[in-house]
DNA sequence: CTCGCATTTCAGAAATTTTTGAAATCCAGG
DNA sequence: CCTGGATTTCAAAAATTTCTGAAATGCGAG
C-alpha cells in the first residue's frame, strides 16, 4: 500500500509525536495508520506502508495491545490478524487516560503514600514527607474527578466540557440555592483526605 | 550533602517515573530533590546529593528552566545560583499542564488543522481526513475546557474538582432551570465547531 | 584589565532504546 | 503427524539519548 503525501504527513507526524510520548516512532506511525484506515490492516501491508521490519510491526502491535488501543479482526477465508482502532474516538480517549494514568501516576501515588506513613527521622524528612503528603491529596483529588467523570457518556462529557468556566456560575448558582435547603456542602478542600492503604 | 533513605527513594522513584514522561533520570531526580528541599539549593549540592556530573546538572537545570520549573533564587555575599521549586503545588500542576500542551498538544492541532483544509485526492483521503476533522474538534474541546479551568482561582478549581460527577446532576437541574427563562443553551457537541485559522 | 569562582558548552563515551533478520514457534488443514 | 503460511522471539546492529570531563565563557571584585 501507497500513502498518499497528506497521510503520509500525518503518519510520521504522529511518528515524531510518539517521542515526545512514551512510544517509539513505528508505534506512533502504526497507530496513526490504523487510525485514519479505512479498514483493518494486516501486519504485512503495515510493513509496507510504513517500510520498516516485519518484526518491528509485530512488536508495535503487541504493544497497542498492551495498551487496549487495537482490535484484532478477521476475514473470512483469512486467517492473517487484521487491525483496527476502535471507531469512536471518544473511546480512544478513555483509553488513553486509563492508560497513562495506571502507568504514570497510580504508581507514584502508591510511592507517596508509602512514604508519606513512614516516621520521620530529620527535619530535613519531616518537611519532605509534608511536601509528599501534600503530593499525594493533590493526585487523589485529581484522579478522584477523574474517576467520576470518566463514567459519564460521551454527549454528557461534551456537554460538560463545552460548558467550561462557566460551571463556575453554576456552582455560585448552587451555592445560592443549597441555603434554601437548609444542607450544608461539604467544603471541598479542607478536610485532609486520609486515604491510606491498609 | 546526604540523602536519608527516605528522601533518597523519593528521589530515584521520581528519576524512573522521568523517563515515562519526557524527562531524563537526572533531570527527574533534581526536581524531585528541589521538590522536597526545605531551602533552595546550588548546582554543587545537587551534584553531591544525586552523585552526578556537575555539568549534568548544569544541562537539568537548564531544561528545568525552559520548562518553568524552577525559580533562581540568590543569597546574600554568595554568588552562586540557588534553585528552588515553586511552593504551591498547585502553581506546579499549572504550569506542568501549559508545557505538555504546547509541546504535546498545539503542534498536533496545528497540523490536524493544517491538512484538513487540504483538498481530499481519494477516498482513503477523504476517510483519513474526516477522522482528522474528528480529532481536532475533540482536542479543540478539550483544549478549551482546560483554557477555561485554568483560570479559576485554586480553591474554586479544588471545589470543582471535588464535585466530581454531581456535575451531572447540576447540568441536569441546569436543564430544568434554564427552561425557566426561556433561554435555549448552545447544545454543547452538535454544532460543528469550524475554527479554522484565516 | 586581571583574578578567581561559577556556569555553560561541547565532543566523545556510555547507556539505553529501537530496529532488524534469522530462527523458533504456532496452528489450521490435509 | 506433516506442511506451509503467519506470527513471535531474540540476539545483535543501529540509532538515539544521556552523561561526562575538559575547555570555554561569564562576570563581579579588586
Amino acid at each position: 500500500m501507497q500513502l498518499t503525501p497528506m497521510i503520509q504527513s500525518f503518519v510520521l507526524h504522529f511518528g515524531e509525536m510518539g517521542s515526545r510520548w512514551g512510544i517509539s516512532r513505528t508505534v506512533g506511525q502504526i497507530y496513526a495508520l490504523l487510525f485514519v484506515s479505512p479498514e483493518p490492516l494486516n501486519a504485512d501491508q503495515i510493513r509496507e506502508a510504513l517500510g520498516v521490519s516485519r518484526s518491528n510491526v509485530s512488536m508495535g502491535l503487541k504493544e497497542l495491545q498492551g495498551w487496549n488501543l487495537v482490535r484484532l479482526k478477521h476475514l473470512p477465508d483469512d486467517r492473517r490478524d487484521y487491525f483496527t482502532t476502535p471507531e469512536d474516538i471518544w473511546e480512544i480517549v478513555r483509553i488513553l487516560a486509563e492508560e497513562r494514568k495506571k502507568r504514570e501516576i497510580d504508581p507514584t501515588l502508591t510511592v507517596l503514600r508509602d512514604l508519606s506513613m513512614q516516621t520521620p527521622t530529620t527535619e530535613a524528612e519531616r518537611h519532605a514527607q509534608a511536601r509528599m503528603a501534600e503530593t499525594a491529596r493533590m493526585i487523589e483529588l485529581l484522579t478522584g474527578w477523574y474517576d467520576d467523570v470518566k463514567r459519564l457518556e460521551t454527549d454528557r462529557l461534551a456537554q460538560l466540557l463545552s460548558l467550561g468556566a462557566r460551571v463556575q456560575k453554576i456552582l455560585e448558582m448552587k451555592d445560592r440555592l443549597s441555603v434554601v435547603p437548609g444542607r450544608r456542602r461539604p467544603s471541598g478542600l479542607e478536610p485532609a483526605t486520609e486515604t491510606g492503604e491498609p
